[in-house]
DNA sequence: CTGTTAGCGCCTTCAA
DNA sequence: TTGAAGGCGCTAACAG
């Protein structure tokens, strides 16, 4: 392996100088910066990254803490790792325009089996990035002690940690408020999230609001499902049974993938969507847009939250002082016809975030980029050859 | 930051005693053992993971090189980034028992910009896993001087590195041949990937042999598609053109992205799939499944490629001299209806290699697991408390 | 502009 | 069974 000190040797200079053509900001004379990098090119000497860590106690690596799929199978379930990935590219970019590293961790969801491994990663990353329901908050107190930590995805009330996540309150609203004041639905049915689930309670919440503003429209009913197609065909089925005589004229599901199922579930009983009952999900989903009728639904800017996160996270790790804060990222409502909107329609409108939603005015803009502002560090040549 | 120093002085021992007790590997006195591990909890010690790194002089990470994809939307073109996670949870699985990291480095793919990058992660890991056609062959070998590395799912000729791909091969005839023994189809038409790329030239040679033991058979055309659905959809219709008196009764495609739009310019035409002319792909796609008819194509073990490649590299990192080595990894038929089998038929069935598919008799078998007759280190407790 | 010199936190012989 | 001590490769004062 060649060193620092074979490049030093062979160029006739000490290794604080070969460190500085390295980094290239100190001021060297351009005839030993020359010689010094033809020695570096000679040599093909590329610096060790652990004793760089070790020496600027900084590792300049953070860590990303995914969940192990169990399921060997492609189908719709899986869909939302799709959604994984891309906040992960949205990461990418964001770390490594800064010559940071991402460090991958799978993790299996359970509690216990789960906290070595996290805590081992604090010791290898300066700071981590944690999608919401995959570590439970108590876990993610204790990591906090010893790394930041950011959220992304998740509840923006209560974590111990910083939260970047997409504004479900107002994108549910928005849905809504359209299957009412364009469609003219006045009884409801929701098919709900997991109980706990902070993404399922804020859209329930963003559906709970408009209701209350429209008098004339309510909930005939709603029923708890697990997030998965499965658990929306059950919805599907117990509603058709509770309520067949006198159906609802809209179901509104808590996510894409048990309006799948309710469709399914439809479908079966011979109902047609729209025209019969308008039906809407949540996360936009690869699937949904191929359904018969493609599903109306809400988009997340995934990619967004990976970006800010990140963003975010360096900030921290540069400004540990930092106050907690909650970003909200606006959303989209995609319009195709599952809602009434005529075939073939496929329209994206953004959301207005709704009071309470807490998206605040920084939150939504893109310019404010708050490692501008901050001691974070900006971008830099990986080795500058300037001679 | 708490340090093992830190440790060791509260405990009133020395570094090497606590060193030993966190891997609990050296014999130690149970009392001090005890003693030391309480110190540990209490202070919440966590090892600094660049300093193991620089003293071990191995890091215990593995690079994982992917591509940035520039697409912000989702689409049928992106459904192989699925696989791209696939094959990386495979590796993650591989490497998290063993307590290796794994470290994610996106690419434009564009040679000149991604090599600074490419050879910083060479200062960085281990080794370096890499997708084929991620990084151009060249490039490659550069990196291959500096640490060992693993292609997945590529040529099984021609590259400096080592090989874990999918039988291609053995695949494409396989679907071949069914298309021709079971449904009786005697014309084929063939939609080509894109020149120059592994996967594409292996495909076409495992139909160009099926062919050649059927003299019955002919093969009345060809085009060279891109991989793309646009690409397909462009085949499609020139087919149609060129052929249009004398149809072929099978399209066989070199993905499933293609055979999408070869369906859509079919379906356009007023042509029945599979009465009037049978259609098959390759990848095994999600999307693939929901098509009208549904695509019978092959299917790749994306999580295993990643899980072999990973103990492939390892094995690698362990013992430097190994030769070279390409392992191929079985394939399965997935039989739906566009080839002909009747409405509803959902078949999976594996594909026994072909001779010249370089499928060893090793690379099958799931058992010969090169780690557990090498020096490779074995999964090991993170930290022993045993008192 | 350039060189000297302490460390960074941990592992690992070598002695005791 | 334990301790002492010398690196691992690089960075960053601090001097010149």
């Amino acid at each position: 392996m060649v060193t620092l000190y074979d490049v030093a040797r062979q160029a006739g200079v000490s290794t604080a100088t070969v460190s500085r053509v390295v980094h290239g900001q100190d001021r060297v004379r351009d005839s030993t910066r020359l010689r010094v990098n033809q020695v570096i090119e000679q040599l093909g000497y590329v610096p060790d990254g652990a004793a760089q860590s070790l020496s600027r106690r900084r590792k300049e690596i953070i860590g990303f803490v995914c969940v192990e799929s169990h399921s060997r199978q492609y189908d719709v379930e899986n869909m939302n790792l799709l959604y994984y990935d891309e906040v992960m590219r949205g990461v990418g970019a964001g770390i490594s325009d800064r010559g940071w590293s991402l460090l991958i961790t799978y993790v299996n969801g359970e509690d216990e089996r789960d906290f070595p491994r996290l805590q081992a990663l604090t010791g290898k990353v300066d700071g981590i990035l944690i999608g919401q329901s995959v570590v439970p908050s108590p876990l993610l107190a204790r990591l906090a002690e010893r790394v930041p930590v950011v959220v992304i995805a998740g509840a923006p009330g209560d974590s111990a940690a910083d939260v970047v996540t997409a504004d479900n309150r107002s994108g549910s609203a928005a849905l809504v408020t359209h299957l009412i004041e364009v469609h003219g639905r006045r009884r409801l049915f929701h098919v709900d999230g997991p109980a706990g689930v902070a993404d399922a309670k804020e859209r329930r919440l963003g559906m709970e609001r408009v209701l209350r503003a429209h008098p004339d429209c309510t909930l005939i009913g709603s029923y708890q499902g697990q997030f998965s197609v499965q658990s929306g065909e059950e919805a599907g089925q117990s509603m058709l049974a509770q309520h067949g005589s006198a159906l609802p004229d809209a179901v509104v599901c808590g996510n894409d993938q048990m309006a799948i199922g309710v469709l399914q579930a439809l479908t079966a009983a011979g109902i047609r969507v729209p025209w019969d009952m308008a039906l809407v999900g949540f996360d936009d989903i690869y699937p949904g847009g191929l359904s018969e009728p493609p599903l109306t639904t809400v988009h997340q800017p995934m990619r967004l939250l990976g970006e800010r996160a990140c963003i975010r996270l360096l900030d921290r790790i540069a400004r540990p002082g930092l106050r907690r804060r909650v970003e909200v990222l606006p959303t989209e409502l995609v319009l195709r016809s599952s809602c009434g909107c005529p075939p073939g329609t496929v329209t994206r409108e953004p959301v207005k975030p709704v009071r309470g939603s807490r998206l605040t005015s920084r939150a939504g803009s893109a310019s404010a980029d708050p490692a501008r502002q901050s001691g974070l560090p900006r971008p830099r040549p990986s080795r500058a050859r300037t001679s």
